[in-house]
DNA sequence: TATTGTTATACTCTATAACTATA
DNA sequence: TATAGTTATAGAGTATAACAATA
């Protein structure tokens, strides 16, 4: 048995802090995410905005940013990178404004996204026991009130 | 009105998908923590590792990281920052590993980082309506399993 | 005057590679 | 040979300040 000075590791630590416990789902349901998308060659934040301007239709990069909690300023990497692999365009509405649009090409890589995502998002359902299970969503948006 | 060239802004797209909601309750979770612990002068990465020490005892650096999935490289600044306001000891073992021990100042900061992680962990669960609070720490356990 | 989009920059967290000294 | 601790470095996310152009 190595690395074990001072008695036995425990596989959770910390584990009666829901705060703990909450920091660990988030960051190892974002690694798995991350994972499966990279097969698509897009961050998890790439992929976001995809299912936005789907969910929504075009809009401009400030209203994407505050949707998302990205700033202004992160936004254009962001919009550079789905750019530069032809998934949307920026169309000119005033001088000073742009919709950000998706192409063909990103509307094609948004039905993939949204097949990832949504087997994702049903693996991470599943594995909350059912009785716990409708309970979690209401949970978390409670947090976010 | 502003910033509505596409139609309304409601408050939080994506609301259908439990990780996207998971990602942000924990990033928001975490905001507030660290600000909470700003008052001290610690992170929330120091903190944890006070509060493992509390709980566990005296561990080497690499137990440490083991236990919060903390690479070993990423522990020598962290135990660094600790050592340089006196919160912990390295002391030799053997020639080869060290233990990190609790100074007396750092019972003292442990003490206040107890206070405040435990208000903020009632005040996390609080903001839950009682008939989902106690589905939410085995939620998280089950996705953790 | 406030907003949009942008550039530059910096900090935090996380990750890998490589090294030494020792078990 | 595997482990402990360390250094250097890089990627990714996030933050602020400042700016030009326009609403």
């Amino acid at each position: 048995m190595v690395n074990s000075f001072f008695g036995e590791i425990v596989p959770l630590p910390l584990s009666t802090l829901p705060g703990f416990l909450l920091r660990r789902a988030a960051s190892a349901m974002m690694a798995e995410l991350a994972e499966r998308l990279a097969v698509l060659d897009l961050r998890v934040s790439d992929a976001t905005v995809l299912l936005l301007l789907g969910e929504r239709g075009a809009m401009t990069s400030s209203e994407i940013g505050k949707a998302l909690e990205i700033k202004s300023a992160n936004m254009v990497p962001l919009l550079n990178r789905l750019a530069a692999v032809s998934a949307i365009e920026r169309r000119p509405i005033d001088r000073k404004s742009q919709a950000i649009v998706l192409t063909a090409s990103g509307r094609a890589a948004l039905l993939q996204v949204q097949e990832i995502t949504s087997k994702f998002e049903d693996d991470l359902l599943g594995r909350i026991p059912h009785s716990h299970r409708e309970h979690f969503v209401p949970a978390l948006l409670a947090l976010l009130g």
